[in-house]
DNA sequence: CGCCACTGCTGAATCGAATCAGCCGCATCA
DNA sequence: TGATGCGGCTGATTCGATTCAGCAGTGGCG
């Protein structure tokens, strides 16, 4: 057993006593339509097997101008908190559709994005998911102009290129309604997002006035802050330092509910007995709050696997496709049993 | 500006008046050993960059059998929420030395990994990086035998291979030093790890206990449970309703702190005045708590881009290398100078 | 003057598969 | 009986690079 000379196509044709055109045809599933007879089919696939033959990629790539592999480029994905599951439901449908992922982060450097971009329309990727940590608006990097192609998390307006985004109007529903079932509609929201370009705020606290307007109220007030535990720390401090006085909270994600479960604890509200918060993301963080957090789930790991399926879907007609967030139930919600 | 056939190496030639053999050699820094005149060379670089020619990676690859690749294959690094820097480290290190990144992650099915190790090594990657989410000593994977590989976050015993690991020993000693510098040698664990295999915690221990014996003391004692939030607080509540007086706690892991800390909280204990904490992990988390909790940072960066650097390297003579965890403050130690 | 070494380059083979164009033998049909 | 068609297979070419072996031309040397 020493370090043998990789099996090829051609021995498994001498194996098989046929030739290599015939076998290649065989194992490329055209052996009905070149009228190859079941006995030969059968010598083949016994010869494949017994020799352990596995094609030469490069070989193949070289004439058929594919690889199978699908290019995942990225801002900040890899490295953040959450969203990096996008990478797994990536990486499991294109296994599943016979393809492996090549990564590449940019870490937001456009010089090293249109790099690897470069780098991988090289290596002849059959398409190209280009992802954000943040669901937004972006112009299309032109090193994608013409390149088979999907975004991930965000969206090129203008443009006629498949987009795959969570359903942040929908999800600003829905924690709307987790408060109006619990008999809360005097819902203050924290954290309107002051980024340009960022659709995820806009489209949640979109969803949240739709929804209590459909009720009859309105959103008693919005806090602008970024998206931090510090910030929504001092958002709500001050707030309520402020007189605030609060029944029902939105927070914009996770991060910003657990400065508001601080800032509230600090001022001597419970959560949910006084104050019931809802917020955006269902990350890891909601389970480890408590009481556990409320929260509008971000569906990543969907994300990623549409994105990558629909890239390799010959059919796609392109266009946005958003997928829906659930409702992820904690207790920082008070029971709708209370309502008096 | 029709979609033009794609520049390839006879065009470079033909465009500088060279043979496809003499620019080959330029375009591989071959000129000098082929004694090739510094004018044909300036001729060919220039065609080269009017026709903006990019070569043909699976041609070249066909022929050299190498990919400018490696493959990254890990069990949950993707979807877990600390680590995925791995996965920034090891895509920005490859970078540099002009590779991509082939990504797979197995979930941990045993299948599922020998495929996606068949994969990449089908597509010719020029190495393999063999990454886990929690430091531990594994069985090297059997379709890595005779790969060139790295493992990540992991060891195999008595294999030679390769390792990249923090070093989570001296992880510990620093954060036993933490304690001990604020004055207090009255130290409590918590988490001691109950999984097989895992080297993270018993090192930390170590680490822990040798540096207290080096002052002189010992640990005061150890609490197991797994590393969850939940089970720090459950651990903690119970220890303390025991009638455990906290003065010093090193928890495992940052969420164990977390846990700690609302147990703490519960009981009327305060950070840092009435107890210090320290943990490990350094992830974000730790920075989200009030007060900031001092943690011993892993250095997931450069444990992925130390993997790739050394799986690329020629020179590499294989065994474990450690990288060192550096304290990062926060403010959950009392001030040394409250000692008395 | 003839041999050799050196400079500067090139022709042709090669990597391992995919695929086009056809070939042989036999049955069918007029 | 010769033309036609079809079933079942194969030889030769191609994809676009890398690389080995070698070829002209020139100058030095004995």
């Amino acid at each position: 057993m020493k370090t043998r000379r990789r099996v090829m196509l051609s021995d498994v044709a001498a194996e098989a006593g046929v030739s290599a055109t015939t076998a290649s045809y065989i194992l490329n599933g055209r052996a009905d339509e070149m009228r190859i007879s079941p006995a030969t089919v059968a010598k083949v696939q016994a010869a494949v097997a017994s020799l352990g033959y596995r094609p030469n990629r490069s070989a193949r790539s070289l004439r058929t101008r594919r690889t199978a592999t699908v290019g995942l480029i990225s801002d900040q994905i890899a490295g953040a908190q959450y969203g990096s599951s996008m990478l797994t439901g990536a990486s499991l449908a294109a296994r599943e559709l016979d393809h492996l992922v090549v990564m590449g982060e940019s870490g937001g450097d456009p010089d090293l994005e249109r790099l690897l971009i470069e780098e991988m329309l090289d290596r002849e990727v059959d398409g190209v998911v280009y992802a954000t940590r943040t669901a937004r608006a972006i112009s299309l990097p032109a090193g994608l102009r013409g390149v088979r192609a999907v975004l991930l998390n965000c969206e090129a307006p203008g443009e006629q290129v498949a987009s795959v985004m969570p359903d942040d109007e929908g999800g600003g529903r829905a924690a709307a309604r987790v408060l109006l079932d619990a008999g809360i509609d005097d819902v203050w929201v924290i954290g309107e997002d002051p980024t340009p370009d960022a659709t995820a705020g806009p489209r949640r606290l979109a969803g949240v006035r739709a929804e209590l307007a459909a009720h009859g109220s309105a959103v008693a007030g919005v806090i602008a802050c970024d998206w931090t535990v510090e910030d929504g720390f001092e958002a709500t401090s001050a707030w309520l330092a402020a007189g605030g006085r609060p029944r029902g909270l939105v927070c914009m994600n996770d991060r910003l509910a657990m400065g508001a479960f601080q800032a509230l604890a600090e001022a001597g509200y419970r959560v949910p007995d006084d104050v019931s918060v809802v917020s955006f993301d269902g990350s890891a963080l909601a389970g480890w709050l408590r009481p556990v957090l409320t929260s509008v789930e971000l569906p990543f790991r969907e994300l990623g696997a549409l994105a990558v399926r629909r890239l390799l879907d010959v059919d796609d007609r392109g266009g946005t496709v958003s997928l829906p967030m659930a409702v992820r139930e904690g207790g920082s919600v008070r029971a709708s049993a209370e309502v008096g």
